[in-house]
RNA sequence: AGGGGUAUGGGGUAAUUGGCAGCCCGCCGGAUUCUGGUUCCGUCAGUCUAGGUUCGAGUCCUAGUACCCCUGCCA
């Protein structure tokens, strides 16, 4: 290929700055984001859509949101909105936005003038026929006994296609190239087909359709474009984008540059699979909190600032890789560490009870909303002498290295009481059902006036005021297979994923105040979204970080 | 089969174009901490293979190997 960029991992701004020291495009910047409008943005999209309004934000340019729909069998006007809000999440503005078709005239005009230059001809075989003729990789394409009519003859031919009179697939106008070409997007390729067929833009008025190739280098022209981003597998289509332009009146024509599209661990990235989930009914929907689309990851909790980070730190090269979802969590955890609340939950509970605590007393103590940002302010949890701990932080028996609660240890719990266990309650199992404690009364908001220290803070909840709450938990991020592909992921991480739990209990009053869509951090337990639509039920958005590994680790 | 692309610690990604292989995620260890989280510090570990050029090679040359993309009237 001609110009192969250097590879690095921001090759692409590279480029643009020695166009502009070069004096290229008279200074100016102008980039697109063009989804075909057959589908819902997913984290593949987010990467491209960083890129390129990213690259015209930092130049001084535009990036326009094209809807790339030359394909009126596949695209509804139902996705438009949802690419447009789902830019508009990630927080990027188009400059304008614009449909392909608005350009379908004036690539009409543009496809005769290369008809009557002899560049283009109508060929009247059917597509089993051209593509046979294109011959294979290695072995010459055969040329179409059409490729040498005379040029008034296709530009008869081509009006006529336009007027309506031939039926689908009868008839398209071809590319007058090289049939020899080792590039086979190069041996006369496919410009106009036949389809008779109602367009969500401009509804009847065209019969005639072009195809991505006669479509896109010409609308980046049209409007302006300098640099044309996209994926890699584009790279060999880059000689066709050049030759059209080549040979059109086109002053200064933009240039295309191909980068790796991104792809997740654990996750799928391909439209045709996600919407195999949905039409499965394996998920709710596009926006199901599972799928890797940008509803579902906003559904889930995830900050549009995270995603943005993640795309713009793993950079933009040309080498295919598949980037772990671990890497992309951190990212979430980051920004949700500094903007989420925190609020305490239990999700196995454990019965404690304070012996020594006066009887039907409730008290309330003051926690903050945020230590990583004081303006978050305090809140008031309600404390009695029942309360709910989390069943990991009590052992009977404590293995090695472990300092949460046993008997005889004394532990904090936060933000309230210094507790000391004395005894259990088993039930006919041996099961431990119940443990009883002392407080200090002494030690009231956490401290002990002594300045004796205990090794563990624990969450907790109190039991007259604790409240069952959902929360969906995810095994894993989203899926890694749709049902019946040969992945050996598939379904395994599905199942327990798609399962409702009940989360143990809410103690903290505002819990409730949640706002839809907002994030918390659950004291130990990770970040949690509330469900946008459903008051109650709460996502996992992302575990702390290795979760409880790290202490089941230690504790052998 | 032909063409193109890409190979750097466990996973990613840099290296002023021939000059001390750096950074992020992860792991492990330490310090701080009202949660074993956060924050901070540190450790571990890498140039696909075989030759060659050179004072010096991740980088240049030769020959291999592996993976990805390309024969839609999809994008």
């Amino acid at each position: 290929m001609t110009d192969s960029p250097t590879v690095n991992n921001d090759f692409i701004r590279d480029i643009v700055r020695a166009d502009l020291a070069a004096g290229r495009y008279g200074g100016r910047v102008q980039t697109r984001f063009p989804p075909e409008p057959n589908g819902y943005l997913h984290i593949g999209h987010a990467k491209a859509i960083v890129q390129d309004f990213g690259v015209a934000r930092d130049f001084g340019g535009v990036c326009n949101l094209r809807l790339d729909d030359t394909n009126p069998g596949t695209e509804e006007a139902e996705f438009v909105e949802s690419i447009k809000e789902d830019i508009a999440w990630l927080g990027y503005t188009p400059g304008r936005v614009v449909h392909a078709s608005d350009y379908f005239f004036q690539l009409y005009e543009w496809a005769e003038y290369l008809v009557e230059r002899g560049l283009a001809y109508v060929d009247d075989q059917d597509g089993e026929t051209i593509s046979a003729q294109r011959g294979g990789f290695g072995s010459p394409g055969v040329e179409s006994p059409f490729r040498d009519r005379p040029a008034a003859e296709s530009l008869d031919l081509l009006r006529r296609m336009r007027a309506g009179e031939f039926p689908d697939g009868s008839r398209c106008l071809r590319a007058r190239i090289d049939m020899q070409a080792e590039n086979m997007w190069l041996r006369d390729p496919v410009m106009y087909r036949i389809r008779h067929a109602h367009h969500h833009n401009t509804g009847d008025a065209w019969c005639l359709y072009p195809t991505y190739d006669w479509a896109h280098g010409q609308s980046d022209a049209i409007e302006g474009v300098t640099h044309s981003l996209c994926t890699l597998e584009f790279d060999s289509h880059r000689p066709l984008y050049d030759w059209f332009l080549a040979h059109l009146p086109v002053a200064e024509p933009p240039r295309q540059y191909e980068f790796a599209r991104l792809e997740l661990t654990h996750t799928i990235t391909s439209k045709r699979r996600l919407k195999a989930l949905v039409d499965q009914g394996i998920v709710d929907g596009w926006d199901d909190p599972r799928m890797p689309t940008l509803r579902g990851m906003r559904r889930r909790g995830y900050p549009a600032a995270a995603v943005r980070d993640f795309c713009t730190a793993i950079g933009t090269t040309r080498n295919n890789s598949v980037k772990a979802i671990e890497e992309f969590e951190s990212f979430v955890r980051r920004e949700l560490n500094r903007t989420a609340q925190r609020r305490m939950a239990v999700l196995r509970p454990i019965r404690l009870v304070l012996t020594n605590w006066p009887a039907g007393t409730v008290e309330y103590v003051e926690l903050a909303n945020n230590p990583e940002n004081p303006a978050d302010g305090t809140r008031s949890v309600p404390f009695s002498g029942e309360l709910y701990i989390e069943a990991d932080d009590f052992a009977e028996v404590p293995p090695p290295k472990f300092f949460r609660l046993s008997p005889g240890r004394e532990v904090r719990l936060r933000g309230a009481y210094f507790v000391t266990a004395t005894d259990v309650i088993k039930d006919a199992d041996g099961a431990v059902v119940q443990v009883n404690a002392t407080y200090d009364p002494a030690t009231r908001g956490g401290d002990a006036p002594d300045g004796r220290k205990v090794k563990s803070t624990m969450h907790w909840v109190s039991v007259p005021h604790a409240t069952p709450i959902d929360v969906a938990l995810y095994e894993r991020l989203f899926v890694t297979a749709a049902p019946g592909e040969a992945t050996g992921e598939a379904l395994d991480d599905l199942n327990p994923n798609s399962r409702e739990l009940l989360l143990g209990c809410r103690g903290e009053p505002a819990l409730a105040d949640c706002a839809p869509g907002q994030v918390v951090q659950f004291e130990r337990l990770g970040y949690f979204a509330a469900d946008a639509d459903r008051p109650g039920l709460f996502h996992r958005t992302v575990g702390l970080k290795d979760e409880w590994a790290a202490v089941q680790r230690r504790q052998g």
